[in-house]
DNA sequence: TACACACGTCTCTTGTAAGAGACAATCGCT
DNA sequence: AGCGATTGTCTCTTACAAGAGACGTGTGTA
C-alpha cells in the first residue's frame, strides 16, 4: 500500500471535469477510469477495491472486469482475486512504439545520455494537457532520483513543462494550467506571469533549468525536441543534485541539447 | 495498404463468437474491436475506414474515436484524419511489463539468445486461447525470418503451440483448436490425434521441433518456460532455416533449453 | 458544371446496458 | 460458534447510449 507523495491512487478530485451528479455512467468511461486507477496504483487491485476506489457499483464493476479480462486488456493477477493490466495492453503499447519514430529513437537517446552522464535522464511529452514522463533511465548515483514512467506532474513544476508550452500564446497557456498546478509540493506558489516569462525565455535560449521546484534536492535540465520548426513535441531532461556545479551543469546542458537536437525534425 | 499473407486486416470471421444479428452493439465491444483492428493492420486508419472495416455505424465510430482520443488511448496520426494507438496504451503496456517478471526477464533472455546464436528468437505465450508472439528478436541472417510481435497463429502450426498445451487433457486441447486451425497455410491438414501425440511427446522430452509447418523454409525449435511445476506459462523459440544440420539444431536446442530453464519457476 | 463519394456534425428514437439490490458462500475475528 | 465484512452471481428497471439518417462541406473526375 505504498503511496508516493501526492500520488494517493486517484486524481484528487482535480482536473475539474463535469460530474452531472450521481447519475448513470457510461461503461466505456468506467473502463477508462479503471485503467487510470490501475496505472496510478501500479499494482494489482481486488475487484471490490476497484469498485470502491472508483465509486462504481459492484455489479457493474464485476461485469466490466470480466469483459476486459476476456478481451485480454486485463489479467487476473496471482492470488486470483486481483486484476492488473493484461498482455493485450502490452502488445498495443509495443505497436504504438513501433509506429512512433520519435519515441523509439527518443528512448535510445535517453538511455545513451544516462549511460554517458551517469545521471537520471527522461523523455517527456504532453499527454492530454499534462506533463508526462514517457521514458526514464535511472542514473548511476547510489541513492537514485526516482521518477516513475507515466507519472503526470503539473507543468509549472518542471523545466520540461516550460519548454513544452513554448510557442503557445498566453491564453493557451492559461488554459492548460489550473490554480492547483501553480502550488508547488512544499506549498510555495508559482506566479503565473513569472511562469509565462520563463516559457518565453526558455523558447529563446533553447533550454531550461529549474532548481528545487518539485523537491529541494534536485535540479532539472531540459531541452526541446521539435517535430516541426517551432513545434515542441517532447523534451529530454536530466535530473541532477541541486548542488551540481555551474561548470558541470553547463556541460550536461550541452550534451543534452545535442542529443535533443538529434531527435528533432524527424 | 500492405497485406501480409493471411493478415487481411480482420480475423476471417473466425473465432466463431455469437453474433445475435444486426442488433445494437455495446460501445465497449466496439472499442475492443477497434483496438484489435488497429493492431491487425499495424498502421493508422481513417475513421471512415475503421467504421467500414468493423461494420460499425459511422456516427458511433466518430463518437467513440473522439472519446478514445480524448482519453489518450488513441491519437490522431500525421495527416489528421487517421487514428492509431495513443501514448496511454504505451504507458499501460510498460506498466504491464514492469509488473511482470517473466516478461521482463524473458525479453532479456530472448535478446541474448538471438545475439548469441544469430538466429531469430521469440518469446511466446497463450493469449486468450491463441498462440501469440510476445517478443521477438530478429537474427543476423541476411534475409531475415520475419514474425511480427503480437501476431496470433493457430496453435497446431507451431512448435511452441505443442508445448503450451502440454499438461492439458484431450478435451481441453480440443476446445482450444478449431477445424480451421488444423489446416496449414499450404492447405495440408494436421491430424488432431497426431497433434495430441506431439503434445504428449513434447511434454516428456521438454522441447519440440517442427519443420516446414508455417512455411516450407523454416524449422521451429521451442522450449517451455514453467511458472509452476508442470504449468507451461510461455515458450522460448528459435526460427531457423529448414536445412540447418542435425548437429547445429542439437546445439541450438541445448542453448534454448538452458535459457528457458533459467526463466522458469520464477 | 455536374456527379459521385468521402468527411464531420447533428438530431431523434428505442433497444439495452448500467445500476440497485437481494442472495448464498467465504473469510476473519473474537 | 457467532458476527460483520467481502465475494461472486443473479434479477429487474429505466436512464441513456447506440444507431439511423439527414445535412453541409470538400475533393476528385468525367
Amino acid at each position: 500500500m505504498q503511496e508516493s507523495e501526492a500520488l494517493t491512487g486517484w486524481p484528487s478530485e482535480g482536473a475539474g471535469e463535469e460530474r452531472p451528479a450521481g447519475s448513470r455512467e457510461k461503461g466505456l468511461n468506467r473502463v477508462l477510469n479503471m485503467l487510470e486507477f490501475l496505472h496510478a496504483n501500479q499494482r494489482a487491485i481486488a475487484i471490490g477495491e476497484l469498485a470502491k476506489g472508483l465509486n462504481a457499483p459492484r455489479s457493474t464493476t464485476y461485469t466490466l472486469v470480466r469483459e476486459l479480462v476476456e478481451a485480454g486488456l486485463l489479467e487476473m493477477a496471482g492470488d486470483g482475486n486481483r486484476v492488473y493490466f493484461g498482455k493485450k495492453l502490452y502488445l498495443y503499447g509495443m505497436a504504438y512504439m513501433r509506429g512512433n519514430d520519435l519515441l523509439r529513437r527518443g528512448r535510445q537517446e535517453v538511455d545513451a545520455l544516462s549511460r554517458e552522464t551517469g545521471e537520471t535522464s527522461e523523455l517527456c511529452m504532453l499527454q492530454s494537457g499534462r506533463y508526462t514522463i514517457i521514458h526514464s533511465s535511472p542514473g548511476a548515483r547510489p541513492f537514485r532520483i526516482s521518477s516513475a514512467t507515466g507519472l503526470q506532474i503539473p507543468l509549472p513544476w518542471t523545466a520540461s513543462g516550460r519548454l513544452l508550452l513554448a510557442g503557445l500564446d498566453r491564453s493557451r497557456i492559461e488554459a492548460m494550467v489550473t490554480e492547483d498546478d501553480l502550488v508547488l509540493p512544499d506549498g510555495r506558489k508559482v506566479d503565473l506571469d513569472d511562469f509565462i516569462d520563463d516559457i518565453a525565455r526558455a523558447r529563446v535560449t533553447g533550454y531550461c533549468v529549474t532548481s528545487g521546484l518539485v523537491d529541494a534536492y534536485t535540479k532539472c535540465l531540459a531541452a526541446p525536441v521539435f517535430s516541426a520548426p517551432g513545434k515542441v513535441e517532447a523534451t529530454m531532461c536530466l535530473v541532477v543534485p541541486i548542488d551540481t556545479s555551474e561548470a558541470r551543469t553547463g556541460e550536461l546542458v550541452a550534451l543534452l541539447r545535442e542529443r535533443a537536437a538529434r531527435l528533432s525534425i524527424s
